[in-house]
DNA sequence: GGATTGCCCTGAACACGTTCAAAAATTTAC
DNA sequence: GTAAATTTTTGAACGTGTTCAGGGCAATCC
């Protein structure tokens, strides 16, 4: 594969971030599919082919946007967790960040979802190559539980993080298909259920739901297990 | 639209038969992505634009595999149910059948999937055309609550059907990208599911659960409304 | 039985994402 | 400073899903 994963020169550099930049524009503007590889080098002042030198597909080019939202949560993120020991506050820091990002690019996150769906391919949320992305996600929801209040015990911190991720990411999911104004049944929904999430958290805390938690427990282990 | 809902001559009929068995035939042999519509015309036995006078796209294809099973499932799933009250025997022999029925074609429904995910697009389970296949799925977990045991309570029994069906949605697509060795990781993770959806049933319905059930079910309806 | 209508099917043509051999530009080696 | 090597860029060509103007063919009408 002659695919850069590091760019070389700053030349390069530079004739890759115009070419992202130019598809963006378009995907926003145009939407994903009715924007076309060769609009794109056009508007990127490159020839056709130019793009896939820097991104294996189309989808790729999404898929580094996805990436510059991460790179930008990384230092927002732990400052933000920082403000509050509150546990819904901070898990709704994380979500409300995520969705704010996303925001100018709703509509273009649908072929991000077509793609992400399916851990076989290679930019899956899902799947080995973002697994280091991904990891970083659940770190942040870590971070979130950590001396928070109310306190998660400590069986169920082990395996917390990566529920939360899941849900953020149907969350997330949901907001992308959410067309009511303002994408206001999302916030209903996660006022809803962040409220339910950190209730049925305490609930799990209780001594009589030990058997009930060990129960949901198992069977996350056991699906995760590879 | 020159689409035909419904053929019209019994050689229309035999000709889209045709059509549909040779691609299902070879999605299975070669996958989705591998088999194109020229290969479907030549197995056919008919010109290349052939398909299109019955199906609207490629993916319809796929789509028309899942009506069938849909058509096949109702008059299995009512008989099914009768044959316990048990919640649990019940919920679960809806979803075993679905699966017994994707079985064959488990690889194929990730192209399903990648549609799917779209509501925007016309063959999405949660889209406008699929509605009366969705109603009756539906339908089929309505039947499965009523009467049974343990017994649902009133309020819930409106919302939960929706519920279960969403249920159902999740397990198939975990099993869609299960790639476990005959995928007992769903086994594993559908037996566990069921015992605390059916445990999370008996548990709302205790008086010191009203509030939860209450706003869980608020959330639910208001995430619903149009 | 000829004309008309409408269903069924054809296959060339189109637009798109993607590939790739080769050219151009740049960097490295001496 | 020139030659070699490497990186970057080009644009024609390929294979794909899909479209569409048209052609046969059977049923219906007069």
């Amino acid at each position: 594969m002659t695919y850069p994963l590091a760019v070389a020169t700053p030349k390069a550099e530079e004739t890759r971030e115009r070419i992202l930049d130019a598809a963006l524009k378009l995907f926003r503007e145009r939407g994903f599919d009715a924007t076309t590889m060769r609009d794109i080098a056009v508007a990127a002042g490159v020839a056709t082919g130019a793009a896939y030198y820097y991104f294996r597909s189309k989808e790729e080019l999404v898929m580094a946007f996805y990436v510059r939202t991460a790179e930008e949560a990384r230092d927002i993120i732990p400052a933000e967790l920082e403000r509050s020991r509150d546990l819904r506050k901070r898990i709704q820091s994380i979500i409300d960040l995520k969705l704010q990002q996303f925001e100018q690019h709703r509509r273009l996150m649908v072929a991000l979802v077509r793609i992400g769906i399916d851990p076989q391919h290679p930019l899956s949320p899902f799947g080995e190559e973002t697994q280091t992305m991904r990891d970083e996600s659940i770190e942040f929801f870590r971070l979130a539980i950590t001396d928070a209040k109310p306190s998660v015990p400590k069986d169920l911190a082990a395996e917390l993080p990566r529920l939360l991720w899941l849900y953020l990411m149907g969350v997330i999911l949901f907001w992308i298909f959410d067309e009511s104004r303002g994408q206001r049944k999302t916030r209903v929904l996660l006022d809803g259920t962040l409220d339910l999430v950190v209730r049925l958290i305490q609930i799990s805390s209780l001594p009589m739901m030990g058997p009930l938690r060990k129960r949901l427990l198992s069977i996350v282990r056991a699906v995760d297990a590879t």
